[in-house]
DNA sequence: GGCATATCCTACAGTGGCTATAGATATGGA
DNA sequence: TCCATATCTATAGCCACTGTAGGATATGCC
């Protein structure tokens, strides 16, 4: 029998963030003791871990909803996951072009600072005039 | 005079955003007509395209009231702009790395679906174990 | 058994950067 | 004058946590 804060540190997890899985209902209510403190198994373990790893990957907290209830059943056919998982790969690929394209743009405004004063400053003019970018950034949120 | 609508309207921003900027005083509080409505100059229309484009270059709120304050006072010198500039160049850089990462081991698992039944599927199978991955990923937030 | 202390409990507020809603009021044109 | 559209305030919600306060419980040691 684990306690939460084993289960935690097996984890990588804050003990705050599992009790939020389970208030979501992402992790199971566990036994408790007459304490009432919770009380783990391994395969509270293994889902916890499932979902820290698919956290890590960048999969948004329904999707891993959506992969849980998949690997809970395993005659279900594979496509969805593969499905969540292809739509993940083209969100982080449409972010990484995001991000090149502001790579690009802040590099050209730290370069061309010429380090005097903000009155003829690169990094403001670029930022009072949209006009003086050469890439296209139109979404926020990258 | 502006209204907020055209103010949003020329800067691609949502009406509520406007206020929500001026609630956190990103914004300075403009002048009202007599029925309590708010009216804009071509000074706050500046301002306004200053934030919007700073945040699609994705500069946090904070960063942006600093630029702002060096943009105000022209006699300051151009050091601090350039670090705050050369700051979310080097957290873009660490972010694309990130999403490098992803973006292998996503298109990895993907790839190696063979679309049977979820018993046997790959991408389920890497989510359930870290040690199936080949690249490191160990922070959440990319 | 008693005690220290480490861990656990609930409940709630806060983060960033908005976005949405409800219900009331103002504005501008036909 | 009427009406459509825009605006107003106030508040709640989004995501995915994180932090805090103020207690209760569990564990190891003497």
């Amino acid at each position: 029998m684990l306690t939460i804060g084993t289960l935690a540190r097996r984890t990588g997890t804050k003990v705050q963030t599992i009790r939020y899985y389970e208030q979501i209902r992402l992790m199971p209510e566990p036994g408790r003791t007459s304490g009432g403190q919770r009380r783990y198994g391994e395969a509270e373990l293994d889902r916890l871990a499932f979902i820290r790893h698919s956290r890590q990957l960048g999969f948004s907290l329904e999707a891993i909803r959506e992969l849980l209830d998949l690997s809970d059943h395993p005659e279900k056919s594979c496509e969805e996951a593969d499905r969540i998982a292809r739509r993940q790969l083209r969100q982080v690929e449409q972010r990484m072009e995001r991000l090149e394209a502001l790579r690009t743009e802040l590099a050209r405004m730290v370069q061309e600072c010429s380090g005097g004063s903000t009155s003829d400053c690169r990094v403001l003019d670029v930022l009072r005039d949209h006009s003086e970018c050469l890439t296209a950034h139109d979404e926020i949120g990258a």
